[in-house]
DNA sequence: GTTAGCACTCTTTTGCTATGAGTGCTAACC
DNA sequence: GGTTAGCACTCATAGCAAAAGAGTGCTAAC
C-alpha cells in the first residue's frame, strides 16, 4: 500500500511524536511539530484515512491517534531515516565491547550488558552456534587422585572444560588409554554427531577398559553437547520496570521469559536475514506481544553464527537504536572472529 | 521490652494476618482469628499500647494496623513459631538443590533458582570465599600455535581456567620454564598474596625470559584473583515484580541492586552468625529499605565460606521461609563440601 | 482539495455526599 | 483495675453529577 507523501509525513510525525512522549497525538500538536502549510482540519482528515487503512488507531474518541503495529511497520520499512550513527556513538560503542583476552560468552555478555544500559531495554545476545563444528582438541588435566578436569577445544575456538571424577585411582595408564580414546574416536569428529548411539558402540568396543573410562568419555560427550548449546546471555533485565505502563500485564510474563533461555534462541535463530525488527504481534511468542525486538546477526569468518538484539516496548526509538544494534553486533563479531583466528 | 502475653499474642496475629493478606488489620478481624475471651475495645487497647510502644503503626486514622519493622523484628525474635520444616517440604528442597559433579558455582546457581522458585522471591548466593585458599596445582594446556589454557586449582577446590596469547610460538622449553616457574614461586601461594608487587619481584627475576613468560604470569595472577572473587549467584528476579506494591518505588532500584555483584556480596559478609534477618531499614543499603532479606551462610568443612539469602518485601513469611533457607543453606554447604572432598 | 466552524463524544478533574471501617474515649460493669 | 458497651469522631473510598478540556467528524464555504 503506498501513501502519499503527506500521509507519509503524517504517519512519521505520528510515530515519532508518540515514540517521544508515549501519549496519544492529536492534531493541534502534530501541527506544530510538522513544517506544513495546511490546517489541523486537514490533518484530521489525513488521520482518519490512516486509521481507516489500520495504520493509526484512537484509544478513544476524544484522544489522539497511536500508531497500530502496522503504522510503526510501515515506518520501520518506509518512512526511518536512516541517518549514519554518530560518530561519538560509534566511539562509545567501540568502547563498551572492546575486551581483550576474553571467551566469546564473557564478549557477548559484556556486550549484552552494555547494550542494554545503552539502549535502556532489555538486551539479548546467543553465543556462536556449534552447529558445523568439530573436536579440534581433547586435553586431560590431573587435579586429585581420583579426579581430572577434561579440556575440549572445538574447530569453532570454544573451549569447554569439565571435572570429572573417576571410581579408581588415576594411574598413567588410564590416561594414556583415555588419550588413546580420543584420538582414535573424537578428534575431528563433528560435535552432532557425538549421540547416545555412538558412545554406547565405542564403549562396547573397548571391552575390559570400559568400567574405568566410562565417566572420561561421558564426559566428553557432555562436554560436547555443551559446546554445540548455544548460550543465552541476558543484560538489563531491570530495565523492564521502565517501561512498565507500556508492557501492561505482559510486564511479568516478559521477565520471566526473559529466564528461559531456549524461547529466546528461538526467537533470535528465527530470522536469517541480516538483521530483523519484530513489532508487537509479529513475535510468535505471547509473552512479546506488548514488546518489539531489533536483531542482527554477527560473522565468523563471514559465517552467520549467532544473534545480538534488543527487547523494549513497541514505541522503541527505532530509528536511533537499529543503527546502534547493527553496529555494536557487526563489532562484536569481528572481535569474535580476531578472537578465534588468534589461536 | 517485654511485653505482656495477651500483646504477644496479639502483635502475632496482627504480623500474620498482614503478611498474608497485605491490609492493614482491625481489631474486629483480630477477634474472629484470635482464639480469645475479650471484647474488640480490649484489643483496640492493646492495640493503641503496641502503637505507642512503636511496634504497630496506622497508615491512617480510619484504618487498621499494619507491623512496623520494630514490630517485625520482636515477632521474628520473640513470637514467631520455629516449627520443624514439613517432611515433604524437605524432599522439594533436597530434591531441588541435588547436582551431581558439578563445579560449586553450578551448584549456587542452581540453588539460587531454586530457592527463588520456592519462595516468590529474589534469590542471592556467594561462592565460597578464596581467602585462606594456596594455589594447589597449574597445569597448562595448548591450544595452538601461541595460545594455551592455564588451568589452576585451589586447596579450597575451586578450578580456574583461562586461555592466555604469547607473542611468539610456543615450544616445549618454554613450557617447561613456565612450570619451572610455577613450581619455585606459586605453587602453595595463598592466594591473597599474589599482587603487583610479588609479581613485579618475579619478573625481574627471570631475567632474560621475562619477555616471553609475562602473559602466562599475569594470566596466572588474574586467575588467582579470579580464583578469590566470591562471585554472586541471581535467581528469581522477576519476582519482584509479584510484589511490586510492596516495594514502591524501590522496586526499579532493588532489581538494579540485585545487578551489582559487590553490594550483595557485601550485605551477605556482613553477618557472622549462622544466619540472619534484616528487615528494611536495618540493611544499610537504602535500596533495600522496604526489602527484607533471609540469609544463612553455609560452611565447607566446618568452616563459614559462603551465603544464601532471599530478598523480599518486608511482609515476607518469615515463620516458614527462615526455616526452608536454613535447611537449604545446609545442604548445600553439605554438598560443596562433599564435593570438593572428592577430589 | 482545503479550511473554518461547530456540534459531539468521551476522558479527566473536581466537588460533594454518603458509606463504612476502624478508632479513641467515656462511663458503667464485674 | 481490668473489661466492655456505646458512641462520637476521623478519614479513606465509592458514587455521582457537573464542568472542563482535548480531540474528533462533519458540513458548508472558500
Amino acid at each position: 500500500m503506498e501513501l502519499s507523501q503527506r500521509k507519509e509525513k503524517i504517519l512519521a510525525a505520528v510515530v515519532e511524536h508518540y515514540i517521544k512522549t508515549g501519549e496519544p497525538v492529536g492534531s493541534k500538536t502534530l501541527l506544530s511539530a510538522l513544517d506544513i502549510t495546511v490546517s489541523s482540519a486537514t490533518i484530521r482528515n489525513e488521520m482518519a484515512e490512516l486509521a481507516a487503512l489500520g495504520y493509526l488507531e484512537q484509544p478513544h474518541t476524544s484522544a489522539g491517534r497511536i500508531p497500530t503495529n502496522e503504522g510503526y511497520r510501515y515506518y520501520v520499512d518506509n518512512l526511518m531515516g536512516v541517518r549514519p550513527l554518530d560518530e561519538s556513538v560509534k566511539r562509545q560503542i567501540e568502547a563498551g565491547v572492546s575486551l581483550k583476552n576474553a571467551s566469546p560468552e564473557a564478549i557477548l555478555a559484556k556486550a549484552s550488558e552494555f547494550l542494554a544500559d545503552m539502549t535502556d531495554c532489555a538486551a539479548v545476545s546467543t553465543t556462536p552456534s556449534g552447529e558445523n563444528a568439530t573436536i579440534k582438541r581433547i586435553e586431560f588435566v590431573p587435579v586429585g587422585t581420583r579426579t581430572g578436569m577434561i579440556v575440549l577445544l572445538t574447530s569453532t575456538g570454544v573451549i569447554k572444560s569439565k571435572v570429572c571424577r573417576s571410581d579408581v585411582d588415576l594411574n598413567s595408564s588410564m590416561i594414556e588409554k583415555f588419550y588413546n580414546i580420543v584420538k582414535s574416536s573424537f578428534l575431528g569428529l563433528p560435535l552432532d554427531d557425538i549421540d547416545t548411539a555412538t558412545l554406547q558402540t565405542l564403549v562396547a568396543s573397548m571391552g575390559a577398559d570400559a568400567l574405568t573410562m566410562i565417566p572420561f568419555v561421558s564426559a566428553v560427550s557432555e562436554l560436547a553437547q555443551e559446546a554445540m548449546r548455544t548460550m543465552v546471555m541476558l543484560g538489563g533485565q531491570s530495565n523492564i520496570l521502565r517501561y512498565r505502563e507500556d508492557y501492561g500485564t505482559t510486564a511479568y510474563e516478559l521477565m520471566d521469559f526473559l529466564r528461559r533461555g531456549e524461547p529466546i534462541s528461538q526467537l533470535l535463530a528465527n530470522s536469517k536475514e541480516d538483521f530483523d525488527v519484530k513489532i508487537g504481534g509479529e513475535n510468535k511468542f505471547k509473552q512479546l506481544e506488548n514488546s518489539s525486538v531489533i536483531m542482527a546477526h554477527y560473522n565468523i569468518d563471514g559465517d552467520n553464527r549467532g544473534s545480538i538484539g534488543i527487547i523494549g516496548p513497541t514505541r522503541i526509538d527505532y530509528a536511533s537504536l537499529i543503527p546502534s544494534v547493527r553496529y555494536l553486533t557487526d563489532l562484536v563479531g569481528e572481535l569474535l572472529t580476531q578472537t578465534l583466528n588468534e589461536g
